[in-house]
DNA sequence: ATGGTCGCACGGCGA
């Protein structure tokens, strides 16, 4: 079974390489994240004639997360147990459109492999230091991490895969130059941030990427802006986060960087996993 | 050429 995980940035504005993306990876599961719209404007037709069913959160033109699948999608979830909730200046707080989640691989698993949960996972991006997102994402990571770990010691043979874009470069080889970033006061590379990431590794989840493709150079975002891209000054923000029983049945997994080329492409490019 | 972007929705915000 092979799942994937891909901030695609607005799915309508995307629908066509979204589409061609689909059929040309053979992912089983795709967990998009942004689609930027609510159901009433969802591309539903788009999953159909792929033959894939989907999910999907959101209710706004911000955010929006969706779990497509063609073996199973069962027990969909959206939001996660005590997922906190932003207001601007504490008022009218609202549990934003960024995460859903579903179990998979209850059908059509032609290999025999077992069912997942997966979750698709937009982390606030926390704008900057001394912006009350920052916090905001922090107290929403800690939430996360205590549910996920909650499901895995209740059951260690849990599979489960926290998959999306974290907004955070955990290493300094993550980020194209780290320098950079410390003159710029940016977020994504602060202490706070990497702890908070770092915590869901000291809880056993595994990056399933990184020991297939070290760094410094691997990237799954490169900015619209100063043309990043052909310059290669990228930042790895997307992961896919095993629990360790699931990680030990992953066989492969990689960035495809192909798809962040060409006109129209996504800010993101996919992230793809193989299990047995 | 020392800048250079998108997507939302149609002014300015979010990334």
């Amino acid at each position: 079974m092979k799942i994937a995980t891909w901030n695609v940035n607005s799915l309508r504005a995307r629908a066509d390489r979204v589409e061609d993306w689909i059929e040309r990876s053979d992912a089983d599961v795709l967990a998009i994240q942004e689609t930027k719209c609510k159901d009433d404007n969802f591309p539903w037709e788009l999953f159909e004639r792929a033959g894939y069913d989907v999910a999907h959160f959101g209710f706004s033109q911000w955010n929006g997360v969706a779990i497509a699948s063609r073996v199973g999608l069962d027990d969909v979830q959206r939001t996660f147990p005590e997922q906190p909730a932003f207001g601007k200046n504490g008022v009218d707080p609202v549990q934003e459109a960024r995460a859903i989640s579903a179990v998979v691989g209850t059908k059509n698993s032609s290999s025999g492999e077992k069912p997942l949960r997966i979750w698709s996972l937009y982390v606030p991006n926390g704008r900057a230091l001394d912006d009350e997102h920052m916090p905001y994402k922090l107290e929403w990571l800690e939430r996360l991490r205590a549910h996920a770990v909650a499901e895995v010691d209740a059951d260690p043979a849990a599979r489960l895969a926290l998959t999306g874009d974290w907004n955070i470069a955990p290493q300094d080889e993550d980020v194209w130059d780290m320098q950079y970033f410390l003159d710029e006061g940016l977020t994504h590379v602060s202490p706070p941030e990497r702890e908070a990431f770092h915590a869901f590794e000291a809880s056993g989840f595994v990056d399933v990427v990184r020991p297939r493709h070290p760094g410094p150079g691997v990237y799954t975002y490169w900015d619209y802006q100063k043309l990043r891209f052909p310059k290669k000054e990228g930042m790895r923000i997307d992961f896919v986060l095993a629990s360790p029983a699931l990680a030990s049945s992953v066989t492969d997994a990689w960035i495809d960087r192909e798809e962040r080329k060409g006109k129209g492409a996504s800010d993101h490019a996919p992230v793809v996993v193989e299990l047995d």
